[in-house]
DNA sequence: TATTGAATTGACTAATCAGTCTATAAATAT
DNA sequence: ATATTTATAGACTGATTAGTCAATTCAATA
């Protein structure tokens, strides 16, 4: 990847994040970028395809994050625990493509065909996690709802370490967990 | 409220929501309410105000809603779940405020005096409700934590009903809080 | 070295934006 | 009945926007 297209992109995550799509103008982004606006077009088109690459830029970078295969050597719980964990780490240490993540998530902006670039490969994964019924560990709950459940989860753990950094440690993270695995946990 | 000021909120409330703030433009609002431009400016100073306006609006609704004293003839789950419940019902029967409050809860176009306005009030209620560590009924968790993890767990239960409108029912409804209520129980 | 295509620039344009202004109409007060 | 305030309308304006374009520099390679 081009050094000048990869600030644009840059310039563009943290600028989408803190103003919105409509909020920021392709000047700024530019600007941001130490760019002229002619270079921007000479990359993406337009504004929609910059967010587009962003969107798939993004959802890459967590998809690298958290794939690792399961270990069968360890239990159903430290497996799921280690997913989880690979999530978390992944938002609070790269909080603007988490936010990005999750506003863009529900975007017109972002097409469906780039949607479906992406999701299947997430999907399976997470599933592939989720097999734990088939083992008696985990409640007997369909499986869209334990997903939802599971990215709920998520989502708040790691929204509140962004709200609160100064109670970021083992201890809390852990205890974020037991309240996430407690839910799903059976007896 | 007048007529035309109430329908000015409602097509900000559904355009916002759709299109952002910085993707709606005044005039598609005033023409989604059926008024002139000039119509919208004498209720509102400036689109800054209308969006205030509109949060105020909403979080009332939001705090009318799920309003109701803790009764101690009930257990502390009873208690906790109709809480819950009436969250749930909030979001799914008012789709559009729920998002908007999701959406609009962080954004810089919200004054602090808004914010302050409201958010008080809100904690107060649902810290109320949470004193439930006190009875050792649920786990040793820090208020920040149980909140967030508490306004997660409603996050994700609304948002997977609007997703799968036909898996609604007084079953799965109940299949969610039981993931939220033994993730935090003692025992 | 000469040639060529890609990279880069920023001034420019047509469209759109938030907000203003003047003119009436309706409601209320005197 | 008259005067005064409030509600409504939509044309208008200066500022800003996404995107274009012609001019120039750079990098590769024949």
């Amino acid at each position: 990847m081009n050094e000048k297209e990869q600030s644009i992109l840059d310039a563009s995550l943290k600028l989408f994040v803190e103003h919105g799509f409509h909020g920021t103008s392709t000047a700024q982004i530019a600007k941001e970028a130490g760019v002229a606006t002619g270079t921007l077009f000479h990359y993406f088109n337009n504004k929609e395809e910059l967010i587009n690459s962003l969107y798939i830029h993004t959802k890459e970078s967590l998809l690298k994050d958290i794939s690792g295969n399961y270990d069968d050597k360890k239990s159903f719980k430290q497996n799921i625990k280690e997913l989880r964990l690979k999530f978390n780490w992944f938002g609070i240490n790269n909080s603007y493509m988490f936010q990005f993540i999750l506003i863009f998530h529900t975007s017109p902006y972002i097409t469906s065909l780039t949607k479906e670039h992406l999701e299947n490969r997430y999907d399976e994964l997470v599933e592939f996690y989720m097999q734990g019924t088939e083992k008696h560990e985990i409640k007997m709950v369909y499986n869209e709802l334990l997903q939802d459940y599971f990215w709920g989860s998520i989502y708040s753990t790691v929204t509140h370490f962004q709200k609160y950094p100064e109670k970021l440690n083992e201890k809390n993270l852990n205890m974020a967990f037991e309240l996430f695995w407690d839910g799903i946990k059976i007896g």
